[in-house]
DNA sequence: TAAATGTATGAACAACTGCTCATATATGCA
DNA sequence: TGCATATATGAGCAGTTGTTCATACATTTA
């Protein structure tokens, strides 16, 4: 099939940007699972421990870690030790965008 | 372990909206994959037929069909026949503003 | 120091995802 | 009407994901 221009500009595009795309992707496939979300959301709201967040959902204490650490190593939320407890909290104010942003689609 | 009456009501909150948070995720899912991104990003700039989308993707047009398929009936996009062709474009804004959302974190 | 509490981690597994292949359907054209 | 082109779809499969279970590690307290 035969381009116009203006479509093969748009693929110039994409394809030279291919990486940033692949990122873009890896950052939303972090909220798309309804655990992670959920954590999210609640870390919007406070900073909270893991037994703290293990309660609402109805997963795991192991369950809860497992995700954050992926959350973690993502670079969404970070930590801080208080005695036994880890204290999680969100790393910038872009979780909270991010999570409106979808919000407003959901909820239009 | 003893909640404080604010992270109880966090809880509490997110509870009742399980659902919501479900579907917030649903959503996110979409995006969370490179080919879909890719095809949606393209869509923000022009409309476009299922073979012009499969040339600038590494992948076959039948994958792209399925891919197209999954965001059809998330209402992303919509289509369009032309003659041989079945033009899809985006449904609405919303794609647009929620891609520029997570670019706005990956190019910080 | 021993027990209790809070968190992290590895293995295992079922469910899900995205792709390919083969093939069906739909339209346009000679 | 027969053939080429464009798209859709089902089956099958490999890779990924999220959970649980068992257990290890870390901190506090008796």
């Amino acid at each position: 099939m035969e381009n116009s221009n203006a479509i093969s500009k748009i693929q110039d595009a994409i394809t030279r940007n291919s990486e940033l795309f692949e990122s873009l992707a890896q950052l939303y496939k972090l909220f798309g699972d309804a655990s992670r979300v959920k954590i999210l959301v609640a870390l919007t709201q406070s900073e909270m421990c893991v037994s703290e967040i293990s309660e609402f959902l109805s997963i795991t204490q192991s369950a809860v870690s497992h995700q954050l650490r992926i959350l973690k190593s993502s670079n969404l939320v970070k930590t801080r030790r208080d005695g036994k407890n880890i204290i999680y909290s969100l790393t910038d104010n872009h979780v909270r965008t991010i999570i409106d942003c979808g919000m407003e689609h959901i909820t239009e």
